[in-house]
RNA sequence: CGGGGCGUGGCGCAGCUUGGCUAGCGCGCCUGCUUUGGGAGCAGGAGGCCGCGAGUUCGAAUCUCGCCGCCCCGACCA
């Protein structure tokens, strides 16, 4: 690939200011667009089919698993958020409300869903009357509204697309089955199709669900060295359902309640892509989810177009007909080298060109986007080998997302170290906690890293607290985040 | 929500300090010709309530006040 410098214009270097090469990617890539209202976004075309194509993946993973997609209401009457104390202290601050329709003022006032666990309890505990009734699977595809004070396209607007598993068990331990199972789920779904490698963990206390027993998450890291929860998973215990009164008579004839579980992702893992995979060039994406997997050009002298386009399209039959998300571009106001750079900083996985040369030569010429190498294929069998190729692409950029997380997880045994590691180098740190949220507190305001997880399997087991030094309960991922 | 910065054709900017003549430049866009294996060239052309609203003034992109939006930095969050 040649220099970056040189081809990539209109693109802030990631070096030079990370956010504003973010900022620039996403809008020259046509991915978002500003909107009238605050803080929130356009989705445009190619940033929606992005999310399409995570919901595709996702939901048939929920499918298998056993869950059905349902829908409720966006509007949540205000009495509801008052039956559980800790959910309504969290959302309260970013809730907007609806008072006033057909000209009248209402009753009782309107929430704009910040999330859906008020209503599905409510409905719930109308549904749920015996052993028989549960479990209850059920997910919601959504928007959502959150009044954030600061936002960022896809990782934080004030509406955003998501998904909202809710489910009703009759134990305890079902209920935190179905906890971590979704947890897995979203593991291999981001890693597989994203491409994006995850530390999966408990969160701790202060940094729970509003409401929830225990909250667990995946979290991803950014090339800026920076934490973004992809994902979370909650155990509710019995917290909704002693608020919502979702009771059942048991197997014993005693009446119990429900223990529910929550679990969501959003378009945040738009975000989440395009700083794992994104470079100076622009975009990147994995072909898994890449709106565009092959972008098809034809080069040369336009006075031998003819004797190129006599192949081209054939051969664009038969990578199509392989099932392979191919674009052909055979636009002649734009030059190859134009297109070149276009389809790199859109981020398809992989381009093709085919000039008079390869035609003689019965060859095609193939460029990866991850890797900027240039590979001479033959014409023979040619969507056998590009699915190769674009199988090789996925398996390298979650390689490569994965060595760079390597290289940017740290290990701290003092508070001093910890702050060290997180201004000069950034990226993860792990280190021992023990268990005392003050200690918590202190790491975050001295060093503006939060505990993004306790891991389940840690790299290592760090002996001693960071913050005050005595035992460690817990070994923790630190990191500044999103 | 606090501190800082910025809003001028689609995008990036100049002009503002010191108010005044036709608001300019690069990219993009349109037309034509020549080009096309890493962002092509020439010629012609279209496109502006200068973020919004008040005010000062004979006259405002320029000065004053208010509002809105975006970006950066902090406190709260998928």
């Amino acid at each position: 690939m040649p220099s970056d410098k040189d081809f990539v214009k209109d693109i802030t270097p990631q070096s030079v200011d990370f956010s504003r090469w973010y900022i620039d990617c996403i809008r020259k890539a046509e991915l978002m667009d500003y909107s009238p209202v605050r803080g929130c976004i356009v989705f445009r075309p190619d940033g929606y089919e992005l999310w399409e194509r995570i919901q595709a993946g996702l939901d048939r993973r929920f499918k298998e698993t056993g869950h059905r997609n349902a829908y409720f209401p966006l509007f949540i009457p205000e009495s509801f958020f008052e039956k559980e104390k800790e959910h309504v202290e969290g959302f309260n601050p970013e809730l907007p409300w609806v008072t006033e329709a057909g000209g009248e003022k209402l009753e009782e006032r309107l929430a704009i869903r910040p999330t859906s666990e008020t209503m599905i309890g409510y409905m719930y505990a109308q549904w749920i009357k015996s052993y028989r009734d549960l479990p209850v699977l059920i997910n919601q595809w959504a928007n959502v509204v959150r009044w954030e004070k600061r936002t960022m396209p896809f990782l934080r607007t004030s509406e955003f697309l998501w998904q909202e598993g809710h489910t009703a068990h009759a134990t305890e331990e079902e209920a935190r089955e179905e906890t971590m199972r979704m947890l897995e789920v979203y593991r291999e779904f981001v890693e597989t199709e994203l491409a994006i490698p995850v530390y999966t963990g408990e969160k701790t206390p202060s940094e729970r669900f509003a409401g929830a027993v225990d909250t667990y998450s995946v979290e991803a890291m950014m090339k800026d060295g920076k934490a973004l929860q992809a994902g979370t998973s909650h155990y509710l215990g019995e917290n909704f359902a002693r608020g919502f009164d979702i009771q059942f008579l048991d197997k014993d004839n005693q009446l119990k309640y429900a223990h529910t579980t929550s679990w969501g992702v959003s378009t945040r893992l738009i975000g989440a892509l395009i700083m794992v995979h994104g470079d100076d060039r622009g975009l990147a994406f994995p072909p898994k989810v890449a709106p565009i997997q092959v972008v098809f050009i034809p080069v040369g002298p336009v006075k031998l177009r003819e004797k190129v386009m006599a192949r081209y399209d054939a051969l664009a039959a038969q990578l199509r007909a392989a099932g392979i998300r191919i674009k052909e571009d055979t636009r002649e106001e734009y030059s190859p080298g134009w297109k070149y750079n276009e389809y790199e900083m859109r981020g398809v996985p992989l381009r093709i060109e085919l000039g008079p040369r390869d035609v003689d030569n019965n060859a095609v010429v193939a460029v990866r986007r991850d890797t900027g190498e240039k590979l001479v294929l033959s014409q023979d069998n040619l969507a056998e080998q590009v699915l190769k190729l674009l199988n090789d692409i996925q398996s390298a950029m979650f390689q490569k997302a994965a060595q760079f997380r390597a290289e940017h997880s740290h290990q701290a045994a003092t508070l001093a170290e910890l702050a060290e590691i997180i201004s000069n180098k950034g990226g993860f740190v792990l280190a021992g906690w023990c268990g005392d949220a003050a200690c918590e507190k202190q790491i975050k305001d001295e060093t503006k890293a939060t505990a993004r997880n306790i891991p389940f399997d840690p790299p290592a087991q760090m002996p001693h607290c960071a913050a005050c030094g005595a035992q460690a309960k817990h070994t923790v991922w630190y990191a500044r985040a999103y």
